[in-house]
DNA sequence: TCTGGGGTCCTAGGACCC
DNA sequence: TCTGGGGTCCTAGGACCC
């Protein structure tokens, strides 16, 4: 017996939730996402996705291709706290599942098969679970490896199931179709045409050399296992380095620095809160700024020591920005934290600034404040936490007036 | 059709050290 | 005083995923 992988996925998840409590919504073309400028479709129900609407479509343009569609924002707190439902059933079936986004995971079923029974009937099982705890559907692909499994997920979408065969792999592979593999997208498949290469069977008949020899060794690697549905390690299981960020695209251009200012200390406040939360430090703050030309640039600073306040992040922050910034209007402000690692003191005696402590002290107090339903306008940026609310600027005294 | 937001990983060049 | 490799860290940009 060999290793055994089921790819979960939620159909349409975000539009299915939707339908499900509103039942207004169903057999509609649903679409999460405003159609207004600068906006794009989250995901749609697929009633909209017969009148040819997606996923990352500018929201206008599928306001366009189907006019009679249902638009709403979407409730991203709603859809986090059905996804954790959903992924505790999953573990109840595998001792090792994978969460890999809030709509999928891996399960490693090995060996659970006089628990579940054969692959099939597990699936089988495991829908009838998660339909009747949460009334939604899934996909399941069952392959013995990762890759094979994530393809196959998609293969019978949606409420379907499909399982490959060890021996139907490379038959599987070639009926998928080279664009739609896992980790190919729109340049590497230029590149690939670009070689006169189309098909999966055509990258197949070239040997390890001849692949090196036009796409470099690591591509190459990628290719000649991924056309072979062997896992080539796209899902590492081991994470290395974190990051956490935030960026916010404006309706209209922004040139007043004053504004954009405002917005790096609220986005800094906002994205060292959930380091904070998270216990975890940061070595590296970085600025993303795209103009309105689409023009994207990005800025990060590593000083010697860790990040340990808002304060801190903010004027790092301020600093990366005026650096590269050019006066233009900008469409799109961002910051991140980098390199973060467990930790809530730096490291054991090393010598810090008191001030810098003792602003991180008040930093945690404010953020548990606030998560006790506390309301201070200097948290105010956290009340729409992982959902960014929009909020305005906020003022920048408080901070100073609850010391 | 002008193109979101939150992530991870890879590449390539320069600095710096041995 | 012209010059070699290897390793690691940092930075900027880009590809890809959902």
């Amino acid at each position: 017996m060999g290793e055994v992988f089921f790819h979960v996925d939620l159909d349409a998840f975000f539009a299915s939730v939707e339908q499900r409590d509103h039942p207004e919504y169903r057999n509609k073309p649903l679409i999460i996402g405003m159609p207004q400028k600068r906006s794009v479709v989250s995901t749609c129900s697929y009633e909209a996705r017969r009148f040819g609407v997606h996923s990352a479509m500018p929201a206008i343009q599928a306001q366009k291709l189907c006019p009679q569609g249902i638009f709403i924002p979407g409730n991203y707190r709603l859809y986090q706290k059905v996804s954790r439902q959903v992924m505790e059933i999953l573990s109840r079936f595998s001792p090792s599942m994978q969460q890999v986004s809030v709509d999928e995971a891996f399960l490693d079923m090995t060996g659970t098969g006089l628990l579940f029974g054969p692959p099939r009937e597990a699936c089988v099982k495991l829908k009838q679970a998660v339909l009747e705890e949460t009334r939604l559907t899934i996909s399941v692909g069952v392959a013995r490896n990762r890759f094979v499994a994530k393809l196959a997920s998609d293969f019978h979408k949606p409420d379907g199931i499909c399982v490959v065969s060890p021996s139907k792999e490379e038959l599987f592979i070639d009926r998928v179709g080279l664009e739609k593999l896992w980790g190919i997208g729109k340049s590497t498949l230029n590149l690939i045409h670009s070689k006169g290469l189309t098909t999966t069977a055509q990258i197949r008949a070239l040997g390890k050399e001849k692949l090196a020899g036009l796409f470099g060794e690591n591509l190459a690697d990628y290719l000649y296992m991924a056309v072979r549905g062997q896992d080539p390690g796209i899902c590492s299981n081991q994470t290395k380095s974190h990051s956490v960020s935030t960026e916010k695209t404006f309706i209209d251009d922004i040139t007043d620095k004053d504004t954009l200012t405002a917005l790096l200390n609220q986005m800094s406040t906002e994205v060292m809160f959930r380091a904070l939360d998270s216990h975890e430090l940061a070595r590296t703050v970085g600025v993303k700024i795209r103009y309105g030309n689409f023009e994207t640039l990005t800025v990060q600073l590593t000083p010697d020591d860790p990040l340990l306040n808002t304060a801190q992040v903010y004027e790092n922050a301020k600093k990366a920005f005026l650096s590269k910034w050019n006066g233009g209007g900008i469409r799109l402000l961002g910051v991140g934290l980098y390199n973060l690692y467990k930790g809530d003191t730096p490291i054991q005696g090393t010598l810090f600034d008191e001030e810098d402590l003792r602003r991180r002290r008040l930093d945690r107090a404010i953020l548990d404040l606030s998560k006790k339903g506390h309301s201070l306008s200097k948290a105010s940026v956290l009340e729409g936490k992982g959902s960014l609310s929009g909020s305005g600027p906020d003022d920048k005294g408080t901070l100073e007036t609850l010391e």
